[in-house]
DNA sequence: TTTCTAACA
DNA sequence: TGTTAGCA
């Protein structure tokens, strides 16, 4: 999983990431600040972003142009953090499964899928 | 020069 | 979320 280790590696900066998703610095910290992304820190206390960050940056920056609250956002991320971990286990959140059913939705009827549908799909 | 934290005429 | 102050 060599290409794994690469986009988790921390390599850009703010200003970088700033340009990469359209977000402001204020945004990405915010983010940050309610554990959407953890990029690591240099010593000098930098933010160091890997691509993996950046992508979730825009899944988040999608959500949000499609009306989606800090609160759907964090439940659709704490889903996907759960899905990765225990595989294929029950969601009990009925209003989870809604906000991941417009997200599939939304994410269908534009070209390009904000999460992966793959990970997504078995829970339909 | 760039980024950071904290805070709000 | 913008913006600014004062540091590092």
């Amino acid at each position: 999983m060599g290409s794994e280790i690469r986009r988790s590696m921390p390599v850009l900066p703010i200003s970088i990431v700033m340009q990469l998703t359209d977000l402001t610095a204020r945004q990405i910290r915010y983010y940050e600040e309610h554990n959407l992304v953890q990029p690591h820190r240099t010593e000098g206390n930098r933010r160091m972003f890997s691509l993996n960050d950046v992508d979730v940056l825009l899944e988040i920056k999608t959500m949000l142009e499609r009306g989606t609250n800090m609160a759907g956002i964090k439940k659709v991320f704490a889903m996907k953090k759960h899905a990765d971990t225990d595989g294929k286990k029950e969601i009990s959140d009925r209003e989870l499964r809604r906000i991941m059913r417009e997200e599939m939705l939304q994410a269908r009827s534009m070209q390009k899928t904000s999460i992966r549908q793959g990970n997504l799909s078995r829970f339909y």
